[in-house]
DNA sequence: GGTGGAAGCTGGAACGTTCCAGACTGTGCG
DNA sequence: CGCACAGTCTGGAACGTTCCAGCTTCCACC
């Protein structure tokens, strides 16, 4: 099915060239220092041959990978729409992107692993769940650049939401709505989840609305959105403020069922803006994370480490937006 | 920020641990011809050292990659459950994964480009919506093995489910609960869709019910799921079969919203058996494929094209298997 | 006519591995 | 006692590039 002869080598173009491997290296590299005519010839003797360089060989001798590595989960919906603009930001910028998945059978130590020995130059997490200390000691060996996730230390660079200034915005937007009653369903220890807790208290404070606070334990899957739901259904507020928007899914489908009205019952407001919170049929109300920006900044940020150019701030915070869908809107009674 | 040293190598392993290069070697790869004490000794000092093997040189000197190429679709559930099975199925086998994702901005072209430059030994691309022409072109260069799509061309391998099969199976199930007015919402063109289809026909007329058939054009998204949905209310079935999963928890939205109960009003059986129809609070039956089975099959199958062995059939077709949850169950009137 | 320097080219040493041939032990057996 | 042999371990040659120092020419300029 497959030619068994060898690859062409820059020795054999030489030598069907007449010319050295040097100077053979040089043309394919388009670098200055050959003449018009040897160029010419060079290249014909490439082209007969089917020459094409060996990326390894390539890489190994010039010490250079140009390869940014990229862990995220694999069921993970955001992570998804991240990884899409990641291959966009780095398209133009002379890196590629190699990626290595977390999953149920393969942890983050395992994936990271994976990228370290391809010899990744550096190395952009999505939300890693890994302790702080973890992160340091990878940061000692190349640059680490945290996406999506807070990190308080010097070593790793951090490209993350104003998580709180989201939940504020939620928060603004339902009490303009002329909500009181707001529950928060939570994201547990997931990335980020401290900051929106807090955010939404110091936001329902600033409203003077602080005994109508109440935090439901939720998590990240649709499956701990609709078990908070359910925890709701006994004594429900107006409206609901959500970790994310898969578990605000969660929460959605439990209403559904048992007959709730949205946004008339409860209005529900998500978080991350996912392709789920855009589909018609869900039709969110969310905070969007702004995907675009973060991984270009990521990718910048990378490359500047990389490059060794100097960086003002160590971390950078990207301001959300409410993205005002149909799961919101004045409560009723 | 980071220390400048440079990246420790099997020399620097070596001196460290008073041994050769070669020795390092064997024991970094678990070959055998080392002394217990010594291997010990070795691997404390790689892990002191933070060494990691440099997969470049590696590659390079052994004129191998042991790399098997994975494409698949970052927004496709069910690719996500294969991915996993696969760094699983890969593990035992001496090969790795390498990934590359196909995005809305990033198509299959460019997702495979990648990876040959990548120097993998094979391919397998989940569900390719490319041309067969563009696939049997690949072929000529490396292993091609298609996982979750058809294709009839001696030039590649296949590994997919016994799709009209699994639509038997799920008719059955229904007609045995007391169904016939049972609709199929389809998948249009996507991979699979046309034996799904043929499947849903085949066994309604098995059953005598063939004026009862009737199909909604569907597609692969909750969205599609929706509108076919909302298009079925008019003049409602007893019961559904849908093109997949995600497909079809767009229908159960639509139901759920519309006051319809699920199984009472109508039974809803999907395709996949992925995360989301497992999820306690969607609680689908559906078709299961079997994942395990055939990402374990396909990197066999790579591993075989790679090594020459002598394959038997160029196409393996995996049974699927019912798994009865809560949409389904008899009709009530 | 000599000097300087650019343009064009060459040879060989890296890069960090794997692979191979062989050296050095100790042990079992005739 | 000597020999074979298994078990360990070493040294050095690849792999296909890039990079560097240096070698010719040739021409312009004083």
């Amino acid at each position: 099915m497959r030619s068994a002869e060898r690859r062409a080598t820059l020795a054999d173009v030489a030598a069907r060239a007449g010319v050295s491997k040097s100077l053979v290296s040089l043309v394919m590299r388009h670098e200055p220092g050959a003449g018009t005519e040897t160029r010419r010839r060079v290249l014909e003797a490439a082209d007969e041959l089917g020459y094409h360089p060996d990326s390894r060989a390539r890489l190994l001798r010039s010490g250079r990978s140009r390869l940014l590595g990229v862990v995220f989960g694999i069921q993970h919906d955001f992570h998804g729409d991240l990884v899409t603009d990641l291959y966009a930001a780095a398209r133009e910028t002379g890196y590629e992107v190699a990626l290595s998945a977390v999953t149920p059978g393969r942890d983050e130590r395992e994936a990271t692993a994976g990228l370290l020995q391809d010899r990744c130059e550096a190395l952009i997490l999505l939300g890693p769940q890994q302790p702080t200390a973890s992160l340091v000691r990878l940061a000692t060996r190349l640059p680490v650049i945290v996406l999506a996730r807070g990190v308080r230390h010097a070593a790793v660079d951090v490209v993350r939401t104003a998580d709180a200034e989201g939940l504020h915005q939620a928060v603004d937007h339902l009490v303009q709505l002329g909500h009181r009653r707001i529950a928060h369903i939570d994201g547990g220890r997931a990335p980020g989840a401290a900051e929106r807790r807090r955010g939404y208290r110091d936001a329902l404070r600033g409203h003077g609305l602080d005994r109508y606070a109440r935090i439901v334990p939720g998590g990240l899957t649709e499956e701990d959105g609709a078990a908070a739901a359910r925890v709701l259904l006994d004594d429900p507020p107006t409206a609901v403020t959500v970790f994310n928007d898969r578990c605000a899914t969660g929460v959605l489908d439990v209403l559904a069922r048992h007959g709730r009205q949205v946004p008339g019952d409860l209005s529900v407001v998500g978080y991350d803006d996912s392709r789920l919170a855009r589909l018609a049929h869900v039709d969110l109300t969310t905070i969007a994370q702004d995907a675009g920006t973060m991984t270009r900044l990521a990718v910048r940020r990378a490359i500047d480490r990389i490059e060794g150019t100097a960086v003002a701030r160590r971390e950078v915070v990207v301001p959300p937006r409410l993205v005002v869908r149909g799961t919101t809107g004045p409560p009723i009674h």
